[in-house]
DNA sequence: CGGTTCGTACGATACCCATCGTAGTACGGC
DNA sequence: GCCGTACTACGATGGGTATCGTACGAACCG
């Protein structure tokens, strides 16, 4: 055991302390923004590996963290995997309409530039 | 002449290869963020030494830069002052609602962390 | 022309951050 | 108990960037 906290518990910060540079800055990464997308358009909690990018585990877990910190996603342990939902709620009660027209831009942006 | 090109002309990107992710980019940043709600409110142009910010000049001409080239401003020499102004017409197009959504974002978390 | 004001250019610095690789921990199944 | 899967932790690395100071260029005003 030795560490053995095995919190399976993970901080995520409360809703009055999300910070809009924070959530701004969050989805202006284009590997961040296409989880948010992905995210939104399951509109169900979706484990790590289903969410498959172009870049290493590590880095996975990175931007993982970073949106879970960042106030946008929120992520749970479910066996050996973990689920990531986004926090709809809370970001519509603190930033109206934000989440959704970035998803709105990001959508359209992606027809203009050849629908992928 | 030597240097002396003078172009007294500011390069910004056209409409369509204003990207959403430089948007977000450049809106993540406190100061800039500032400097877009203030030209937002004052709805004119607006040069840059009315637009205080708590860094030095170098600094500053370093953010009017970032917004320019991630064209959410506009800029423009009249004599010795540069004029800024915000590209809505230009952001609403390509993303509608997101300038709105971010400042009354910012607006709505300004009263909550005391109406600064 | 000389001075003043406004903004730029350039170099330096320090920090942030996206990425990787490797090694490790947690959980479920055999 | 042992192995595989899922994710994490840590260190390294390279590039980006926010900041400053100083020196410069451009325009207006006497």
């Amino acid at each position: 055991m030795a560490t053995a906290p095995s919190t399976r518990e993970l901080a995520h910060p409360a809703r009055e302390d999300i910070r809009l540079e924070g959530v701004l800055h969050a989805l202006a990464d284009p590997m961040r923004l296409s989880v948010v997308r992905d995210l939104a358009a399951a509109d169900e909690e979706l484990s790590c590996s289903q969410l498959v990018l172009p870049v290493t585990k590590s880095t996975t877990t990175h931007h993982f963290r970073v949106l879970r910190e960042s106030g946008v996603i929120q992520q749970v342990y479910r066996g050996t995997a973990k689920m990531n939902g986004l926090r709809r709620e809370d970001l519509d009660a603190l930033f109206p309409e934000l989440l959704d027209s970035v998803l709105a831009a990001a959508s359209g942006q992606a027809d203009r530039l050849g629908g992928s």
